[in-house]
Parts: C-alpha cells; sequence; structure tokens
RNA sequence: GGGGACGUGCCGGAACUGGCAGACGGGCCUGACUUAGGAUCAGGUGCCGAAAGGCGUGUGGGUUCAAAUCCCACCGUCCCCA
C-alpha cells in the first residue's frame, strides 16, 4: 500500500480545530497540579504578525508545552497591546478610526497567531482598548492618585514634534535624543504632566535576589537607575540664600573654586551684578534657544558666564565665584554643582578656558602613604587627577586617605561626610539618575486619564463607580494630529465630583506602557468586573514563572512592570516582591542579507508565506533551529528546506508499515534504546534551558539512528514501539500538529499526544558497555583505545600503553608521567 | 567615554565541570534511482600534503600533562547607556 504523502497544511489546520473545539489548552484552576504561568509579551496589533512574533512565541510555547507534559497545570495566554500611535497616524492620513482599524488588525492577527498551532488559552484574551480593560487601568491610576504615587508637575518636557505628545525619558533614544516610535529627535517644552512616582522605588528595584533574569537586563536596568553615593551639601551665597548641591566626591570639597548654575537657575537672578546682568541675560536667551541635545553635546565647548555673585564655601569660608554654564541642566540634581577643577575633567577644562584657580586637595600617594610623582600643582597640571591619594590642603582632613572605591565604600568619602554631619554643613545622601515616569501623551487612542479639574476645588479623580471615562468615538483629526479630545465639543465638559460645579475633563491618555504593565494581572479573569482580577485567580497563578520577550525593553516595560507590581503591593492590591520570577530574552531574526529586517532594504520574511509552503511545524522547528535562541541570527531559505527535510523524513519513516517481526540483532536493538534514552535526558535538559537549537538536531540525529535501525530490521520490536513513542512525545511541544498526526492517525494512540506525560529517562538504558577514548602522547592524539566503561585506571593505563599508535611514540622509552581520566582520556608524557 | 555580549570550516551553528574541535543543518562534490530532477536515497567534505605527518577556534603572550573554554594585552563586530 501506498503511504500517504506528509501534507502539513491539511492536517495543521484539522488539529488546530479540533484542539480549540475541544477546549485542549483551557487553563483552570486545578490544586491537585502545580501550576506554571508562561507568558510572552503581547503583540501591537500593527496588522501582520511579523516573523519577530514567531521567533518570540513559538520557542516559548514549545517551553510552555513541554512544561504541561511535565505534569504543571500550564496558563499561556495572548492578548493585544491595542491602544497606541500607529492607530491614530492611519486614523490621521487615511480617515479610518482607530478603533476600526485596530479591531480589524486584531482580527487578522488572531488568525495569524492561530496558525502557529500554540496552546494559547483564547478564553483569557485580554485587549487592553476594551473598556472593560481600561476601565481598570483608570482605576488603578486613581490608586496611585490616591496613594501619592500619581502626581502633577511642571516641569521640562521631552516633546516629539512628530508624534505630537510628550514621552517619558525611557522613550528618548540615543546620542540625539530621539522619539522611541518614529526616530525624530525631540524639544523639550514646559509643560504641566503627570508623572509615577517610580523613584520611590529605586532602591528597591535595584534588588534581582529574588529574579532569575538575564545578567544583560539586570545591568541595564541598574546602571539605568544609576544610583550613586555621595553628600548633599549646602552652600550660601554672600547674601545668605542656600544653595544646595549634590556631590559624589565630598572629598574634594576644599577644592571647590567656583560654583555653577544652571541658566535657568532660580538664584541667578538675585546674585547677577548689575556689570554681569548684561552678559547674564544674552547667555541665558542663547541657552534658552538651545536645545538639551546641542547643550549636552560632547564635542561643543563649554561655555559660560559669570554671575558676578560669590559663594562661600562651607568647609573653609573661602569666597568663590558663581558661574552659570549651559551644561548643566535644571533638571539634573539640584541645577546646580561645586566645581573643582583639580579632580573633575570638565570643571578642569572650564577653569583653564576662564582662568579659574585650580587647587589640588587629593595628592596621589604609593602603598605606604610617601606622595609619588607628580607632585600636584595647580598651575602647571595639564589635566585632571581622578584617582586616589591623600587629602592635602583640607583643613582638619589633611592626611585622611582616598581610595578609588566609590561612595561608603571609600574612607575618604566617608570621613569628609562624618566631618560635614558634624559641622551641619551636609549630609550623607543618595542620588538616582532614575526620574519619575511621564504617563501624559496629548494624544486620543488611550486610556483617557481618569481625572477631572475644577477652577474652585483643583484636580479630583473620577469617582470610581463612573469608570470607565469612555472614549468618544465621534472625533474629527485635524492634519497637525493633535488630540481630537481637546477639541471635542462636550466630552470634556462635565461636574467636579467634589462640588458639583462645571469642570473639565483631563483630555490628556495614558503611556500605552501603564496598559502593558498589568496585563499579566488582567488575563487571569479577563471579563471579571468586580476588580481588575479574580482574587481566587490571583492567589493560584500569580507570579508569572516563566516571562519571555525581547530585551529593548530593559528599562522600559521591564522596569515599569515591577514598578507597578510593587506599588501595587504597597497598595495591598498585588502579593509577593516581583510579578516575574524568570526572564528570558530571544535575539532578533535578521534578514537573509544578515541586516535587520525592514521593508525598505526589501529582506523581510513573511511567516505567512512560509506555513502555507511548509507548514507551521516546519516554520516553528526551524526558528528553534538555526540559532541560539537568545542571540537570534540570520534567516536563510535555504536553511528551513532541511529542517522540512527532516520533518518530511521523519513522516516517511513513522508511516513506512512495519512488515513481519523484527529481524534485527540484539545489539542493535541495544544501541537504539540507548540511543533513545540519551537524547530524551539531553532534550529534557535543553528544554530546561531554553537550549532550542540543540532540542532540534539531537532530533534530527536520533532520527538518523532510527532509520538506520529500522533498515536493520529493528521495527516490529519493543525497542522500536517504544523509540517511535519517545520521539514522538518529544516531538510534540515543537511540532504539535504532525506529531499529533503520527501519534493519533498513524499510529492509533489515544488522542491526544498533547496530555501525555512527559517520558523519564532509563539511567541503566543510556549506559555504555564500551568505550572508545583518546591517547595523548605529549598533548597530541597518537591513538584511540576501547575499553569497559568501568574499567579501573590500570586498565586503561595499560590499555593506553598497548596501543600500537603510542608505542611507535614511545619507542621502549619510560613515560614520565601518565594521567588517566577514566572514561574521558589518557594523556602520556615522555 | 562607560557597561554588556561576542569572534570556531564555504555558511548557520555544536562542543555539559579545562579532556577526541567542527555535532546537527545548509551549501558543494561523487554515485544510485530516473524520460527528467530544483524530488528521494547512499557516500564524501576544516586547511596543507602523494603519504607519513603537520597546521588549525580573531592576534600575541601566559598557566596546564591537556585551552575554543582559564589569565594578561591587543584587534574587530554587535547591543545598551552617555
Amino acid at each position: 500500500m501506498m503511504t500517504r504523502p506528509y501534507e502539513p497544511q491539511k492536517i495543521e489546520k484539522k488539529w488546530q480545530e479540533k484542539w480549540e473545539a475541544d477546549k485542549l489548552y483551557r487553563a483552570v484552576i486545578d490544586h491537585s497540579r502545580p501550576k506554571h504561568y508562561a507568558l510572552t509579551m503581547l503583540p501591537y496589533p500593527s496588522g501582520d504578525l511579523h516573523i519577530g512574533h514567531w521567533y518570540a512565541m513559538t520557542p516559548s510555547d514549545a517551553r510552555a508545552r513541554f512544561m504541561r507534559m511535565r505534569g504543571y497545570n500550564v496558563m499561556f495566554p495572548m492578548g493585544f497591546d491595542a491602544f497606541g500611535l500607529p492607530a491614530e497616524n492611519a486614523a490621521i492620513r487615511h480617515g479610518v478610526h482607530p478603533k476600526e482599524w485596530t479591531y480589524k488588525n486584531i482580527e487578522r492577527m488572531r488568525k495569524q497567531l492561530r496558525s502557529m498551532g500554540a496552546m494559547f488559552d483564547w478564553e483569557r484574551e485580554a485587549i487592553s482598548s476594551d473598556p472593560e480593560y481600561y476601565r481598570w487601568t483608570q482605576w488603578f491610576f486613581i490608586q496611585l492618585y490616591k496613594h501619592g504615587l500619581a502626581y502633577r508637575a511642571l516641569g521640562p518636557v521631552d516633546f516629539c514634534p512628530t508624534c505630537n505628545t510628550t514621552l517619558a525619558r525611557e522613550q528618548v533614544q540615543g546620542e540625539d535624543r530621539h522619539c522611541e516610535r518614529c526616530g525624530t529627535p525631540v524639544v523639550r517644552k514646559e509643560l504641566e504632566q503627570w508623572f509615577f512616582r517610580i523613584t520611590r522605588y529605586a532602591e528597591e528595584l535595584l534588588d534581582f535576589s529574588p529574579l532569575d533574569w538575564p545578567e544583560k537586563i539586570r545591568v541595564a536596568q541598574t546602571n539605568w537607575i544609576g544610583r550613586s553615593e555621595g553628600a548633599t551639601v549646602t552652600f550660601h551665597t554672600e547674601q545668605g540664600d542656600p544653595i544646595q548641591i549634590f556631590t559624589t566626591r565630598p572629598d574634594t570639597l576644599w577644592g571647590a573654586t567656583f560654583m555653577v548654575l544652571a541658566p535657568e537657575h532660580p538664584l541667578v537672578e538675585k546674585i547677577t551684578t548689575p556689570e554681569q546682568r548684561p552678559a547674564v541675560e544674552q547667555y541665558r536667551y542663547e541657552a534658552s534657544r538651545l536645545s538639551d541635545i546641542q547643550r549636552e553635546a560632547k564635542d561643543k565647548e563649554k561655555t559660560g558666564v559669570f554671575t558676578g555673585g560669590y559663594a562661600i564655601n562651607p568647609v573653609n569660608g573661602a569666597r568663590i565665584p558663581i558661574w552659570i554654564a549651559d551644561y548643566v541642566l535644571m533638571t539634573y540634581g539640584t541645577g546646580a554643582i561645586m566645581a573643582v577643577p583639580a579632580h573633575d575633567e570638565r570643571d578642569f577644562a572650564f577653569a583653564r578656558k576662564y582662568h579659574l584657580p585650580v587647587i589640588p586637595v587629593i595628592q596621589p600617594v604609593d602603598e605606604q602613604g610617601h606622595p609619588i610623582e607628580p607632585i600636584l600643582d595647580g598651575d602647571t597640571m595639564t589635566s585632571a587627577y581622578t584617582g586616589g591619594g591623600v587629602m592635602i590642603n583640607s583643613g582638619p582632613l589633611s592626611g585622611t586617605r582616598v581610595t578609588e572605591e566609590k561612595g561608603s565604600k571609600n574612607p575618604g568619602i566617608m570621613a569628609t561626610i562624618r566631618y560635614l554631619e558634624e559641622k551641619g554643613i551636609g549630609h550623607f545622601d543618595v542620588s538616582y539618575r532614575l526620574r519619575d515616569w511621564l504617563i501624559s501623551r496629548q494624544r486620543y487612542w488611550g486610556a483617557p486619564i481618569p481625572m477631572i479639574y475644577c477652577e474652585k476645588c483643583g484636580w479630583n479623580p473620577v469617582p470610581e463607580e463612573q469608570l470607565p471615562v469612555l472614549l468618544p468615538e465621534d472625533v474629527e483629526w485635524k492634519p497637525t494630529g493633535e488630540s481630537p479630545l481637546k477639541f471635542h465639543p462636550t466630552w470634556k465638559y462635565t461636574t467636579c465630583p467634589q462640588c458639583g460645579g462645571p469642570a473639565e475633563r483631563e483630555t490628556d491618555t495614558m503611556d500605552t506602557f501603564m496598559c502593558s504593565s498589568w496585563y499579566h494581572l488582567r488575563y487571569l479573569s479577563p471579563h471579571y468586573d468586580l476588580y481588575p482580577f479574580d482574587p481566587k485567580e490571583y492567589d493560584y497563578w500569580m507570579p508569572v514563572d516563566t516571562y519571555t520577550g525581547g530585551s529593548e525593553h530593559a528599562t522600559m516595560h521591564l522596569i515599569y512592570t515591577r514598578f507597578f507590581h510593587k506599588a501595587c503591593r504597597d497598595m495591598g492590591i498585588t502579593k509577593g516582591p516581583e510579578p516575574m520570577i524568570q526572564l528570558r530574552n530571544q535575539g532578533m531574526v535578521l534578514g537573509a542579507d544578515g541586516e535587520k529586517m525592514s521593508k525598505s532594504r526589501g529582506n523581510v520574511v513573511a511567516p505567512d508565506d512560509l506555513v502555507e509552503r511548509y507548514g507551521a511545524d516546519t516554520v516553528r522547528a526551524y526558528l528553534m533551529f538555526f540559532a541560539r535562541w537568545e542571540h537570534g541570527g540570520p534567516w536563510s531559505y535555504e536553511g528551513i528546506e532541511g529542517t522540512h527535510r527532516w520533518l518530511r523524513r521523519v513522516w516517511t519513516l513513522f508511516t513506512t508499515p512495519v512488515s513481519g517481526p523484527a529481524t534485527a540483532t540484539p545489539e542493535t536493538l541495544r544501541t537504539l534504546r540507548r540511543k533513545v534514552h540519551q537524547t530524551l535526558r539531553s532534550v529534557t535538559r535543553d528544554f530546561e534551558n531554553f537550549e532550542f537549537n540543540t532540542i532540534i538536531s539531537s532530533l534530527m540525529e536520533l532520527l538518523n539512528n532510527l532509520q538506520k535501525a529500522f533498515d536493520q530490521g529493528a521495527g516490529g520490536s519493543p525497542e522500536w514501539e517504544e523509540a517511535v513513542d519517545i520521539y514522538l512525545r518529544m516531538l510534540a511541544p515543537v511540532c504539535p500538529h504532525i506529531a499529533e498526526e503520527l501519534w493519533t492517525e498513524v499510529l492509533g494512540k489515544p488522542y491526544s499526544i498533547h496530555v501525555q506525560s512527559w517520558p523519564q529517562v532509563d539511567e541503566e538504558a543510556t549506559r555504555e558497555e564500551q568505550i572508545t577514548i583518546p591517547v595523548q602522547v605529549n598533548g597530541k592524539v597518537r591513538d584511540r583505545i576501547t575499553v569497559p566503561v568501568d574499567a579501573d585506571e590500570e586498565t586503561i593505563k595499560n590499555a593506553a600503553l598497548e596501543a600500537a599508535g603510542v608505542r611507535r611514540f614511545l619507542n621502549g622509552k619510560q613515560p614520565r608521567q601518565i594521567i588517566v581520566v577514566p572514561k574521558r582520556m589518557v594523556s602520556i608524557v615522555i
């Protein structure tokens, strides 16, 4: 009889429909089994599923399936991060309503997602732009507001002129400070905006001890938070106005020879002398015309102007001039610095340019503490000295040792801080680079910020029972792209929840990162309407056990969601220290040319076409095979052929009828069984470690062995039956459709393979009887010997010395040393 | 400038704790089957060499009986932060 051909298009669709009809992947609370919450970052419904989505999702799916076979009750949900700018841009450009555009895209992407054959539990689907979802996004905002974690503040903010909205600092990227979404360089604007107090959690966010997260992400977040220890010191102007500064080098305080204020600093007005006023005014005007990008540019020469005012150095009473310079930004720290030119590069350059005094206060010394060359001299120094040494010219602290260490680990710094605290001049302080999260967006397609402004009562939250604040649908766009909420004739007019008088709604919407900060909670119970999630579901499923997605979210989503969880924990909403325990990042699929995929390069790989041609199983397997998952790599149209060939060979071998009883030798069958269990062991280990590429190569290798055994007459034997059984179970998480078809339809085993358990390794079967180990003479392999696996050292040594290849080199001489590593090798030194 | 990842055949990539470098796949070569092959199957394939053998994991040094793996310096690529 003719065996039927492998037709993935037919079997894949069939099984996808059956699995869904049977609710095979429905995840429900089951206290009798350990739970596993596997989560992969939800997509934005851009309209088309990209190969990158496949790369992120299908290996994650395989891992989730593996966990399920290992006995876990696995939840693997999917949804859409559906608010955002592209929808609105489509509206402006093509006149489609963002809602229509978004939901059409979702419809299309659902279909594409289904074609993956992933074990998504669609009954848990959540869409962030559904009112039943964003009602709770708004509710969270109000909770944060009520707990003082959301506040409104006026200040300079980053604004993208193309997207027509403000951005969080995290969304401003690169040297030219461009918008994360569209690449346009941002501009600075002075606006009143809503912020979340993420900085309150800076310290706790640095603690990664409960987490199994990649080093790369932990380092990126640590650097982003940018903790530095030092001192806050209060200087005073001659007139007695305090100027606070933060410094990481209080040990150099005696060397402060001038101060620099940001041109916008409020004290500038007061301290500027009449003679200096024209120059200062001019400089302030010029600075105001420059963007921060230009002001911070590293190749730009540092400029500044003397204000005519003086400050008193609190440690030595020195009268030091106060300058303004545009490289000091009002938005960083206190907008004022003390300048120690002898020990800071930037201050040094500034001092030399404007002929300001340079006074060294740290002298390099040797181990014994004796001064070493160069003996620093402020007049002749050619660069700042930033290393350690001993404090000089520093009054009572002269002679104190200063190391290269930072902050509290440095005895010189700590001695100075103790001194400052005793004198009441300053105190130990920690500063963070992290800034509060700006969440206001001047856009329409987002969750409205549920706040109301009343002339009399100020800002008040919308009463919770009135949530959600629905987005009005009857809106029109101006060509400028400004949010239509601002111009809506009725929507923004409401009454004050406090006094009942006329009031106006906030017309800004929330950063979509707010929506995605809690979506893992909405999956728990997407239609629950008493609370953002059903507490019973929370208690069973949370925290997320395995989270997968791109590492580009290190300082955005991944830090926001941690903050969100901790803030909610402190408000009594969530539990535990962290929302996602284990994180793994996939790399990127590059185009076949090795370049980043983009429409303009014309190197985009379309998954739909591949599925049509090869089937989802081949696409899944190839994506797992072609590179190490966390690295990614270039796509190859020839490479996928190889993976497809493999699956066809699996199909052919497993659908070939066995003719008659087994004729293979016991040795063949033993070898077959050994290889099967050895492969099972390594595949199991690789699944645990997310090493998908070697899972596939092991399965390919095992198929080659199976084929050989079959050709030698293994078919029909119990060993063969077992081999096929284990092979399909191992294949099931990777290629769920072909595995199901072969299991259920071809072999007639009980439906479904996806409810079967993961096979057990028979350790006894994996044991080799004889092993071949290399023998080295002076570090070079000269022969190989075959010995029983449990041979003792003496036996191995003798066998090695007997080997022809060894004797030829030994030439009758006595070896000086023989190293025997049982099961590995013999090394002979002559 | 700071931080991180990395550098292995023609290509993608393997190599667990230092122990046979190049698994697995692609490509290429040879052969079989075939009217045909861009299908399938079998074999070969790091480099030099007729062979013995030598040389090989970015470069140079070091530790070791033994280094892709550990240490030092350098070169190069990519990512993140300024």
